[in-house]
DNA sequence: CGCTAATAGTTAGCAGGCTAACGAATTGTC
DNA sequence: GACAATTCGTTAGCCTGCTAACTATTAGCG
């Protein structure tokens, strides 16, 4: 038997970590019929205004046919609205509604609430050195695999 | 406009890095044709034997309906059986098939290849470091929420 | 023994992640 | 000006995450 163990592997820290956070604000958000993503998409929105899907999902760092759904979800619920582009008929503005205001205002409590739940008992030095640690592993996997080795 | 600032936020950390390990890791995969999770069930029957699904799933950190369908893909594939416990009849153990054996050998090779990439630049005490903080935030989310206020 | 409570696995339904592929529109280039 | 390459949004199909609710079985307790 290969032994592996997950338990000391980075990667089963950041998956359970970033689990427990994901349902930890999902739930917090509930009482407002949103999700984790949802919020997200009009925290961009509200730091920048009108944006395009591909701009939008570029910021979120997912996949574009990943948001549309998103987006088709908050376009039904009536939190954004998509608008032709005036100057280019491809692209779809996305805003937020008069609607969605009170909802981004609950959002910004509930993201507080979280981060100062996730971050009990660590000093601001270390929540700097774990958005630094992250961000390296991060730009880390950014890079391309290494070019195939002619293996076996 | 209310703001809050997602790129200081640790959760925005958290979900991009986590994010970029998964498709990393299922990059990696895909020409042994398994997926993250998939690997993981190989990894916990490889070192426990025989499970019941809900041990798995607690070991896994992940909700009993939520294996059922990874567990129905594998069975599918020929990676893994099921098999009546004999003593109660609820249950059903799971355990890792021959045509699985030389699979979990790519895979803990993968692992590692993985991990040398994401922890590329960070000291071994860097990496405890962001296990030991990861760890920390994880135990902080796992606790209740803060008792229900008559807030409002 | 018998009834209730708890547990194991499943199904259904929803939200979110990806790739591949497609039509419409724009850009670039000859 | 016309054709190729690129970009934008979308759809389809797959895998993963959750909760609620159901069936079958076991455990607990009077």
């Amino acid at each position: 038997m290969l032994d592996y163990d997950f338990d000391e592997s980075i990667g089963y820290w950041l998956t359970v970590t970033t689990q427990r956070y994901h349902r930890a604000f999902n739930d917090a958000l509930v009482p407002y019929g949103i999700t984790f993503r949802q919020s997200q998409v009009l925290g961009w929105l509200a730091l920048e205004g009108e944006l395009s899907q591909a701009e939008l999902a570029g910021k979120m760092m997912i996949e574009p046919p990943t948001l549309v759904r998103i987006l088709d979800r908050m376009e039904r619920d009536g939190l954004i609205r998509r608008r032709p582009c005036p100057t280019d008929r491809r692209r779809k503005l996305i805003g937020a509604t008069a609607k969605s205001k009170p909802v981004w205002a609950k959002i910004v409590e509930c993201a507080k609430g979280i981060r100062a739940r996730a971050t009990d008992g660590l000093t601001d030095r270390q929540q700097a050195t774990l958005k630094t640690l992250l961000g390296r592993v991060h730009e880390n996997l950014l890079l391309q695999p290494p070019a195939e080795l002619p293996d076996r």
